[in-house]
DNA sequence: ATGACGGATCTAATCCGA
């Protein structure tokens, strides 16, 4: 099972780049965030025409929105309004793997403004009240098998940022949003499915500004997408992908998709 | 490198991202 997380930056517009990716990957699961449509719009058409009988999305004009498409059933579909501000920026549902039932949860997390002090910045604050309703929601979860994808808007190592040094006090890299965010993987002992195979040592990106002509030039990229799953999923992870190239194509993302291959 | 870009919207100039 090829599991897929992407944020999108408009569902509509990046349909027949969507279109490309999965012709040439073949995923089994797609997660999408910032699909930027309000439900009564989404493009279903278009989606169908990418081969995927089971779709599912939570969407709202103009900003966030995610999505889920599928191969298999999806089951149990909710969307959770977290921290309670009114943003589509969750889906989760429940999908057959082998002889195990796994909750797949779909997030985009707040960016979170751009200063990292929650009295002053309510947008920071947004963002560290939705990472302490993962951490209870997922303890509530252990023993689960569960997979967690999203655009997290954190990047917790050192060389998930291209400068760990000067980006230390910017929003994403922050000491208080990589502790937060180590809660949550702490919270039902989540595997960081790419640094599982990608050593630490090595730069991996997954997001480069859309300022600048040439972002691999300097690349001074992020990794703020992430997949985590839960230890008995363990010994199904067979490998990793940062489609890295997705960044340099027509009318790019800022992020690109990547992936996590389970195997039964 | 706190924005030089890009997307969506009451198609102009404004909000938002990270």
């Amino acid at each position: 099972m090829k599991i897929v997380s992407y944020n999108i930056n408009s569902l509509r517009l990046r349909l027949p780049l969507l279109k490309n990716f999965v012709d040439e990957i073949n995923p089994d699961v797609i997660c999408l965030q910032e699909t930027k449509v309000a439900d009564e719009f989404f493009p279903h058409e278009g989606v169908k025409e990418l081969g995927f009988e089971y779709v599912e999305f939570s969407g709202e004009k103009s900003y966030n929105g995610v999505a889920i498409l599928s191969k298999f059933p999806l089951k149990n579909t909710q969307k959770i309004d977290v921290a309670g501000y009114g943003h589509k920026r969750h889906i989760s549902a429940t999908i057959e793997f082998g002889d195990k039932e796994v909750e797949l949860h779909n997030f985009y997390i707040p960016a979170g403004g751009d200063e990292a002090d929650p009295k002053i910045n309510p947008k920071f604050d947004h963002k560290l009240k939705f990472l302490d309703w993962m951490v209870e929601h997922f303890k509530e979860k252990q023993g689960k098998n569960l997979i967690i994808v999203g655009d997290f808007n954190i990047a917790p190592l050192e060389h998930d940022v291209w400068s760990h040094k000067q980006l230390l006090k910017v929003v994403s890299h922050t000491p208080i949003e990589v502790e937060r965010l180590e809660k949550i993987r702490a919270s039902a002992d989540f595997i960081d499915t790419h640094r599982h195979f990608v050593p630490e040592s090595e730069k991996l990106f997954s997001w480069w500004s859309y300022r600048g002509k040439e972002p691999f030039k300097s690349n001074r990229g992020r990794r703020l997408d992430h997949i985590w799953c839960s230890h008995s999923l363990k010994n199904h992870m067979k490998s990793v992908e940062t489609y890295q190239n997705y960044r340099i194509v027509e009318s790019p993302s800022d992020h690109v998709p990547i992936l996590t291959h389970f195997q039964k």
